[in-house]
DNA sequence: AAAGCCTTCAACCGCGAAGCT
DNA sequence: AAGCTTCGCGGTTGAAGGCTT
């Protein structure tokens, strides 16, 4: 038997999202969170499966989201993650609060790709290109940049060198991350945890230098909101010893909601379909119109709503969206 | 002004992994 | 253990807007 459809495709919208869908989704997972996501589009009332629900929301409705351009830092990150993980986007995206796989792999496609072109990269490899050479000795500049990227200052040398790359070797660019990972000598696992472990940066300023104002991302209020830290232990590495930058940010975790409907729900016997019957799990419906005057007031930022919250409601919105006003 | 080309990025597709029965 | 379901990932597509001619 082959492979069932992710569902019945049969009547179901696609294309781009409606401002209209994006509230009944947000509506919808917000009050629920986010569990079985075959079922949210039928009981959200979304004319769409599953899958384009979860995409759109883990892509663009997430409200722990950072909007805009990648900054410069973020950039770095980006090339010497990649530079270590290859073309694991959702793994180099873990690194970076606030940014999707979708983000950084269509950046690094438009962007970050081009970018090393120009500097005689090879942005599969991170080696110089074949011609680089020569490019680079009619342009200094390029040679400095290249160097900016791949060797950082004294005060980085403790950083963890991408790749180890012998450049007298040919190498299959298909085989450098086989290499990188070998030279490494980790595992699969201990080769996540030492970049975890790995501090990528001293200091903001170090990765700021060569900052271009006219690169500056659009900071959307969330990203102002967010890191509830102190503002050193963000840009800092000594200040904090967690390996988590997630953690770092104190980014607004919503899987503990699933935890709370997982918990309401376990006395229903794991049934999905039950969960939505259940009066218990959906005990922040029975505020519906509350809510959803809340999230209205929220999207339409009219503050003529300042009733009471359900404690989810007020611990995600003093995470990102409160905040604001 | 408009046709064609280019760039960007949201969204889709297909596959593999993990979990469940 | 095997089959099925669901989720997550990476590659690809296509619509929309910008740019060039």
């Amino acid at each position: 038997m082959g492979r069932q459809p992710c569902c019945d495709k049969v009547g179901l919208k696609k294309g781009p999202w409606t401002a209209e869908e994006d509230k009944k989704l947000i509506s919808f997972i917000l009050t629920n969170g986010q569990y079985c996501w075959r079922a949210v589009p039928k009981l959200a009332g979304l004319l769409r499966c599953g899958k384009s629900c979860r995409l759109r929301w883990t892509n663009y409705l997430r409200p722990d989201l950072k909007r805009g351009l990648l900054s410069e830092y973020e950039e770095k990150m980006v090339i010497d993650l990649h530079a270590q993980l290859g073309n694991r986007w959702s793994k180099i995206a873990s690194h970076l609060p606030g940014r999707t796989d979708n983000e950084i792999k269509n950046h690094w496609n438009t962007h970050i790709k081009k970018k090393l072109k120009k500097m005689g990269i090879d942005p599969i490899t991170h080696k110089p290109l074949p011609n680089a050479n020569q490019q680079t000795q009619n342009h200094p500049q390029q040679e400095q940049q290249q160097q900016q990227l791949h060797q950082p200052p004294e005060e980085e040398q403790n950083y963890q060198q991408p790749l180890q790359i012998d450049f007298d070797t040919e190498v299959d660019p298909n085989k450098e991350l086989e290499i990188s990972v070998e030279s490494s000598n980790v595992s699969e696992g201990k080769e996540e945890e030492q970049i975890m472990a790995t501090p990528q940066f001293e200091t903001m300023d170090q990765l700021m230098n060569g900052f271009c104002t006219d690169e500056v991302p659009i900071i959307e209020p969330n990203e102002i909101l967010m890191p509830c830290a102190p503002s050193s232990s963000a840009t800092s590495t000594s200040s904090s010893n967690s390996t988590n930058i997630l953690e770092d940010l104190q980014l607004p975790d919503f899987e503990w909601f699933c935890d709370y409907i997982d918990s309401s729900l376990s006395n229903n016997n794991n049934n999905h379909e039950d969960k939505n019957t259940n009066n218990s799990s959906v005990a922040l419906w029975d505020d519906d119109d509350d809510f959803i005057s809340k999230l209205n007031w929220l999207i339409s930022e009219d503050d003529d709503c300042d009733g009471p919250l359900t404690q989810f409601s007020r611990t995600v919105t003093d995470s990102w969206a409160f905040g604001l006003f």
